[in-house]
DNA sequence: GTCTTCGGGAATGTATACATTCACTGTATA
DNA sequence: TATACAGTGAATGTATACATTCCCGAAGAC
């Protein structure tokens, strides 16, 4: 609990709420009284609601009706439409980086990471991948292909949608356990990797655009196999404690 | 000033505060500080506070460095891109319409807001239009299109873009006098009108992809033109006031 | 019995005093 | 003369008292 004095009260509230959240320690649709939280956190009513005020731009919480906030809840459909939208949103800086033309140097970069992420593979064995490094290379790769396009707009857009969790780029990577199918996914998704670079240095936008969508399908097939496969494990996938079984979303 | 009583006072503060970043009287990049607004508005720093926090997550204010917020800027460059977003975003919308289905009963109240919108020219003189007319039933049109999809994550990022005055989709309606070239425009857009609306009803979901990007293309054109031809009258578009001539953006 | 009204409590809204942090400036010392 | 340290001020951060609003329940009247 007294770990971290020196930040401040507010991020320490946003931190703490937003891991509440994430592992499902307050549900989707909870109502968040200032006082009650105050009280739990030991930390006075102001932090507490800008903390609050925080989350709900970053997507986490939204404002209640009659003032106050509530976690927001997201349905199955919700998520994949999130997903959906990341892909879309890629695809857009993809093509528009095909279209104007991405900075060589810049292009040189996301090609040493593609390389690093091919090195996860190769170890010999099939079927044997090094995941966490995969996983944080694969999230480097996904934001300098979004800074290609060099627009401060899109990224922005885009950076909102990927920080809810089960939309990150990344989510399906850690969700995947050791098996035939997620290989195979891993496989798939870095041969994307290099023919989006590809289509982007040949400035062909309506393909590089295409293959970024198809690519953030795989994120919402791995989504919804895990979905149904481990239903009940809370482990399964950053944010799955976010998705409500049925009804409305917020 | 002494004008609504009753509404409380973060309300007041957030339209007073919109108000004059989107009518130039806090130009883009101004730093907002706390005191100072709450001496000017006459209101205390707590709701002073909160309005800021609450455009920030409108996104007219950005949270500076080290705390605090100013107003954001846009370049020519951005408002492009946001209008360039708008459109694809409403083009997933529009695809993801006509690849579901969607519903009858919407689809003939859209229907019916297209006959509206034609008899806004229906006054038997060519050239002549109810451009309040027209701006009022365009943007239920967007609206109305938007909801097709049934999906509540693509139209909260939706609004959230259109949100931005420059980047609403009755921004150039209003920016438009009554020239030949605004006159044409939205010959052309209302007949985009019509095809974005049978796509979806014929399930094509690509054609209605592409023509709802081109329609948003609209208004690119009529901002770029704008932007050159009227470039020092604040009142040719709302939100003009925002954009800076050049440099970064936020 | 039901409807209306009044009261109380709990929630957010507001004001403000106080704390903290950081940057700028001036002075003193090396 | 340059550098470093300390002081001062202004900004945001924090705590908390008080205001307001709204819902809900109980009691009374029709």
């Amino acid at each position: 609990m007294a770990e971290s004095k020196s930040v401040n009260l507010t991020k320490r509230a946003t931190y703490e709420l937003r891991q509440r959240i994430i592992h499902g320690g307050l549900p989707g649709g909870t109502r968040l009284y200032e006082v009650a939280l105050s009280e739990d956190l030991q930390i006075s009513r102001t932090p507490v609601r800008e903390a609050m005020s925080r989350l709900a731009e970053e997507g986490l919480l939204e404002r209640a009706p009659g003032g106050g906030f509530q976690v927001r809840s997201f349905t199955l459909r919700d998520v994949t439409d999130a997903i959906e939208l990341r892909g879309v949103l890629e695809g857009t800086a993809a093509r528009l980086a095909a279209e104007q033309g991405a900075e060589p140097r810049a292009l040189a970069e996301i090609g040493t990471i593609l390389d690093r992420l091919d090195a996860c593979f190769a170890t010999g064995t099939v079927g044997a991948i090094d995941f966490d490094g995969y996983s944080e290379l694969n999230a480097q790769f996904h934001t300098r292909l979004a800074e290609l396009c060099q627009s401060p707009v899109i990224l922005r857009e885009l950076e909102r949608v990927k920080s809810l969790p089960f939309a990150s780029p990344s989510a399906f990577v850690l969700g995947s356990n050791e098996n035939a199918r997620s290989y195979h996914s891993l496989v798939v998704a870095q041969v994307q990797h290099r023919a989006m670079v590809q289509a982007i240095e040949r400035r062909e936008g309506a393909r590089a655009e295409a293959i970024a969508r198809e690519h953030a399908r795989i994120a919402r097939a791995n989504l919804e196999s895990t979905f149904v496969t481990d239903a009940q494990t809370p482990e399964a996938m950053p944010g799955i404690a976010l998705i409500v079984r049925e009804g409305r979303s917020a």
